[in-house]
DNA sequence: GCCGTTTTCGGCCCGACTGTTTTCAGTCG
């Protein structure tokens, strides 16, 4: 059973312990306990089997929670999330997701009004039942209609955003906001600063002398849907696009601390705050104050605060409480991979099969990059829709690029296209090409792209048998997804690492926005292992070999560094890695 | 329910905005 699942049962009690009223602190432990397990790079399943005392050694983790985790993976189902079920419909856990709906209106509308669900709450809300009802008025069920509407569309459009709508997105919304003048500070913070894979909404935050005119400017941005709330020094709005932008106006003192709070996540916060208590000093947006006498300590810059609770800075792409703060109370905050490690390409695709550009085309622009080295590595014959290369076109392609190495290298110029593939594996686990032309090739990229729906233990064979065959070098997004649109497919990672670490396959980091495959989690589960991730962009036109800004800051999620990444060795030494 | 540089009991992160209030509860991040 996946991490997520388990935690999805924890967040869901959390939820109802909430709308039944129970003590907050209880509530916020189930809580609290969802976001650690989902966040966790080992799986849960796999403690258990082992031993499961183990558990114990994760923070927040008490003997109750404990033992609800052995009782969900050995019956898939928890006594307590039953009971709390026959006590309420289900339908009340989707209720807390319209804006606006809390805990004490989803009990009060249950109980008042018998609403069972989101659709009993529109037919309530348009019958006007709500007003009269205490602490809800005529104003409220228009808010409540509306927010029913959005909750609708961004449940058809999956609800987060992909990073590479909401990054270009709020970059353009700042942009807007720096011509005023005025604005000194301007930063994106929330889980866009943190690279997250998917964004709930995007925080800005400014300095500058008076609020007025940036909120008055902020919320005259032509593409606003909708203004949520104005005040002084906060504002929301919903863009057109459905995702919405908060912004904070601040004061220069608080800016560093203001950056901190808002990039979250919200459990390194809870942990950042519960340790200034323990030392006597208390954290808030405005700054680090002393708890005593309330006075301000520090808060302009980001490091102060950390610094004010014995840490050094943090990078905020670890910033998930993941043991990031005990790495920096050590002062073991590895050295991130950065953007400039990157030397080369190993997943591009081009005209031949479904790329857009040429060969030419792809490596002028790899070497606009200032990259040494890209390799091309189109589709083979099974993957019919891509127009994949057959062996004769395929041993065409490597001519054509043995030719073009040959010209570069006689103008003097140290690039180098490598030959590639990224071969089919098939449902079979064999591969697309036979062996004798795989070795000929520079770099093997091996890729699943056919029978997703394979049982777990069919697919996990199918990928070790592909690997053990010694034809690839590298495992393309290796778990299949296409964020909100597919679902990874079932396959036991833990065993395809155990085999990649066995036959020196290397696993890659998938740049591609909707893939972000490996993600951060099993990066770091990679990395652990000492297996070497490539970090490469599946290009299919020469435009997307920007994306790998995407896969570079998800390896710094997964706490990769430089010494863990394939493609951040120069040409010579990678050639030595790709021997097969 | 979890946890321990004040603690095995008694705490648990903190503040803005809204709509309904006539001083605040609920929601959100």
């Amino acid at each position: 059973m996946e991490n997520a699942e388990i935690a999805s049962f924890f967040t869901e009690i959390a939820d109802l312990l909430e709308i039944k009223g129970e003590n907050p602190f209880r509530v916020r432990s189930y809580r609290n306990a969802g976001l650690v397990i989902e966040g966790l790079s080992v799986s849960i399943e796999s403690i258990v089997e082992k031993d499961e005392t183990g558990l114990e050694e994760i923070p927040g983790i008490g003997k109750s929670i404990h033992e609800k985790i052995v009782e969900i993976i050995k019956t898939k189902r928890c006594g307590l999330h039953d009971e709390l079920l026959k006590e309420m419909p289900a339908g009340l856990l989707e209720l807390l997701k319209v804006s606006g709906v809390g805990p004490k209106k989803a009990a009060l509308l249950h109980e008042k009004l018998g609403v069972k669900g989101v659709d009993d709450l529109e037919k309530a809300a348009m019958a006007h039942k709500l007003k009269g009802l205490p602490g809800l008025g005529e104003r409220s069920e228009e808010k409540i209609l509306a927010a029913i509407g959005n909750y609708r569309n961004l449940k058809l459009a999956s609800a987060r955003f992909k990073l590479s709508v909401a990054y270009p997105s709020a970059r353009k919304y700042v942009e807007y906001l720096r011509e005023l003048p005025g604005i000194s500070d301007i930063e994106v913070a929330g889980s866009l600063r943190r690279w997250k894979d998917t964004i709930g909404d995007a925080d800005i935050l400014v300095t500058c002398k008076k609020g007025a005119p940036v909120m008055d400017r902020f919320v005259n941005y032509p593409e606003i849907k909708e203004v949520a709330s104005k005040g002084d020094t906060k504002s929301t709005v919903v863009l057109k696009t459905g995702l919405q932008v908060d912004l904070r106006v601040l004061e220069k003192k608080s800016f560093g601390a203001a950056l901190q709070y808002f990039t979250g996540s919200k459990a390194h916060n809870i942990a950042i705050r519960d340790r200034a208590r323990r030392m006597g000093l208390k954290i808030s947006e405005y700054g680090v104050f002393s708890e005593k006498s309330g006075k301000f300590v520090t808060g302009e810059k980001e490091e102060d605060v950390y610094k004010a609770v014995g840490l050094c800075w943090i990078p905020p792409e670890l910033r998930e409480n993941r043991g990031e703060i005990e790495a920096a109370e050590k002062g073991e905050v590895p050295p991130l991979l950065e953007p400039e490690d990157i030397k080369g390409d190993l997943h591009v695709h081009t005209k031949e099969s479904d790329g857009a550009f040429s060969l030419e085309e792809m490596a002028k622009a790899a070497m606009d990059m200032g990259y040494e080295y890209i390799a091309l590595t189109d589709h083979s014959p099974a993957v019919g829709i891509t127009h994949g290369l057959d062996e004769k076109r395929l041993k065409k392609q490597m001519e054509a690029i043995e030719d073009f190495n040959g010209r570069l290298k006689k103008r003097g110029i140290g690039f180098r296209v490598l030959k590639g593939a990224e071969v089919d594996i098939r449902a079979d686990g064999t591969l697309d090409y036979s062996g004798d032309i795989l070795k000929k090739l520079d770099c093997a990229v091996g890729a699943v792209h056919s029978s997703f729906n394979m049982a777990k233990e069919d697919m996990t064979k199918r990928i070790l048998k592909a690997m053990a065959t010694g034809g690839i070098n590298i495992l393309a997004h290796p778990t299949g997804r296409l964020i909100g649109a597919r679902e990874p497919y079932e396959v036991d990672m833990e065993r395809v690492m155990d085999a990649a670490k066995k036959y020196g396959v290397f696993l890659e980091l998938n740049s591609y926005p909707e893939r972000l495959d490996l993600n951060d989690t099993h990066l770091r589960r990679a990395k652990d292992k000492g297996i070497l991730i490539s970090i490469a962009t599946d290009s299919h036109s020469k435009f997307h070999l920007e994306y790998i800004i995407y896969g570079v800051h998800t390896a710094r999620r997964g706490w990769l560094e430089k010494k863990d990444v394939l493609n951040t060795r120069g040409l010579k030494e990678l050639l030595k890695l790709l021997k097969r």
